[in-house]
DNA sequence: CTGTTAGCGCATTCAT
DNA sequence: ATGAATGCGCTAACAG
């Protein structure tokens, strides 16, 4: 039972012809540009119907001469997860960018919201598009909007600046990333009654009290009788984590698990072996850094986005608000995966 | 502190004018074709190297005039998985293979392995490479083995066919699948003795013989007080695995979990409810019968590939292998995700 | 408002 | 063994 596909494939100069007009009007109304009348466009838009014509996007952006300016901010750090996103960003405005885009990397201090908005609005005066790590900030907020209003589209990633008029976030749901640790420990940990700890980089993160939320929510509607015990800051940094940590089993605190929402989890394992604790761990994101904690068991389950995906799709989607088309809304969807010692991708 | 990429990309032309050489020279070097001396060789590669050139994929295929027939062999019936798959194939072909590729969707009795063969022999036959969904039967190897040797590509898709001569395999490690079920299972069950069942599609299917293997091999080494009190076949059919469990309860077995490493899941679940069990469940893939049964809580957890991910991979790794040109490794290896109620997509 | 023309970067004849 | 010329499908200037 073979079905197959037509063969031969329109082109604009066909849909021109079909049409009785030149190349140029044809692709004006394919492009939906300015300068054609009503009757015109009709006739254009039967021939696409009839010739069932579809752009080829190669050819289009070989033809467009236009180079774009995209400013990617990020935060300055030793965030391994951040400087794989760099990595990726980099990347994939070579492969999908083409020579399309041109692709400056800035880091700004990522705890700094005023720094991260003078380096926001710096981007976006200097250039055609921002993609930005937000911060959840009013400063951030209305550089993003000046940004957007000046026609500058700004994609956040990663973490977004809710309320803000960013063109579009690129990341994942992290509410519900929290819930998924949530239920994690809540099926890991069984019936009995426990206290649970959670380590964040700061609470001023939108997507680290987003996960914070979200694992407090599935707690207290799945898991009651499991109780946060303790809320500690650890500025994504495994030195301040390990303070942290530590801190609170000084505190007298015994934790049947931790949900690191953040980074520096090797200051954390550290500091529950300090302790001398057996304490689940769930964290995020695979990095050098929590690669070989989940595989020697330190780390009992990651919750990971994947930061090639994530490049790749902010730069798709950059490049789609600057021609104005449309992008694939499912292939942009950025899952959250969990990562156990036995599906760790190579 | 911002870093910039370069401005200006080198072109071919740039390259051929660099090496003092023609524009269809500086081509034949770059996409190794034969017919030029060592030392022009010698030269453009000089000068490919000090402008970093990178040819334009985009532009390489505009120009590029031949369009290749590639036709996929999928299973034919009512897995939705598969149906899936299908459809996104198709929209892949179009994206990806822009106008090179002209996709025939084939199907084929997924349970006999002649039928596969023989469907691999004429789509060979026909085109310039197939994509198959493997068996693991010496006529299919062969036939795959005749089409490689005839210098047509195949690329299995989902369930590779081991030890055959296949261009690339495309799809989870399946082994690893099922110990990551083995895992899930030993995790949520806690530490009392039990026995699980697992529920195949048929041992024949080397996916599922392989998940199976894993999910055994798990519990072995890490839950070794869980033990497999009963493997059925169903068929990947509802119908058919709703009897084959019906028939493992009602000859007395009482399984704490079950893992269900094939399709038919609906009948599972229906069949467990007619038992009055309720055992954890553990199954593959989502679609539409899965994710209401993931929402309700009649499954526990989802071991998921995605097939928009894959037919993408598969379409990317077939265009490599037709123009000779590399594939991004990175991006073509497919994750085993795990899905939980509160991680699934819309 | 609409048409003509000249490329974008590369692969491919066809010459030499 | 190498080069010149042509065109893929489309967009962008520039004419009219």
């Amino acid at each position: 039972m073979a079905e197959r596909e037509e063969g031969g494939v329109a082109t604009l100069r066909d849909v021109a012809r079909e049409a009785g007009v030149s190349l140029a009007t044809a692709d004006r109304v394919v492009n939906r540009r300015p300068g054609v009348r009503a009757a015109t466009i009709a006739r254009v838009e039967a021939a696409v119907e009839s010739l069932r014509f579809e752009r080829h996007p190669g050819a289009a952006e070989l033809a467009r001469r236009v180079r774009f300016k995209v400013s990617a901010v990020l935060p300055r750090g030793t965030n391994p997860f951040m400087a794989r996103l760099a990595e990726e960003l980099r990347q994939a405005a070579r492969t999908l960018g083409a020579r399309r885009i041109d692709l400056a990397l800035i880091e700004a201090d990522g705890f700094r919201p005023d720094r991260l908005a003078a380096a926001i609005a710096r981007a976006a005066a200097a250039g055609d598009a921002v993609i930005a790590v937000g911060l959840d900030d009013p400063g951030v907020l209305a550089a993003i909007d000046a940004a957007q209003a000046c026609g500058v589209p700004v994609v956040t990633l990663v973490s977004d600046v809710p309320g803000s008029a960013r063109h579009r976030y690129v990341g994942i749901d992290n509410r519900a990333a929290g819930r998924v640790a949530g239920a994690l420990a809540g099926r890991f940990l069984g019936a009995a009654p426990r206290s649970v700890a959670v380590l964040l980089g700061a609470r001023a993160l939108r997507d680290h009290r987003d996960r914070l939320d979200g694992f407090a929510e599935a707690l207290t509607e799945r898991f009651p009788h499991l109780a946060i015990s303790g809320i500690v800051e650890g500025q994504d940094d495994a030195d301040a984590a390990h303070a942290a940590i530590s801190a609170l089993f000084a505190s007298g605190a015994a934790p049947a698990a931790v949900y690191s929402a953040g980074a520096g989890n090797a200051g954390l394992v550290q500091a529950l072996r300090d302790a001398g604790s057996t304490a689940l761990v769930i964290a995020h994101e695979l990095t050098a850094e929590t690669r070989p904690l989940l595989e020697d068991g330190a780390l009992d389950a990651l919750i990971v986005q994947d930061p090639g995906h994530e490049a790749r799709s902010a730069v798709r989607v950059v490049l789609a608000a600057l021609n104005g088309t449309g992008v694939d809304e499912d292939q942009e969807r950025i899952r959250i995966e969990i990562l156990l010692k036995d599906n760790l991708p190579f």
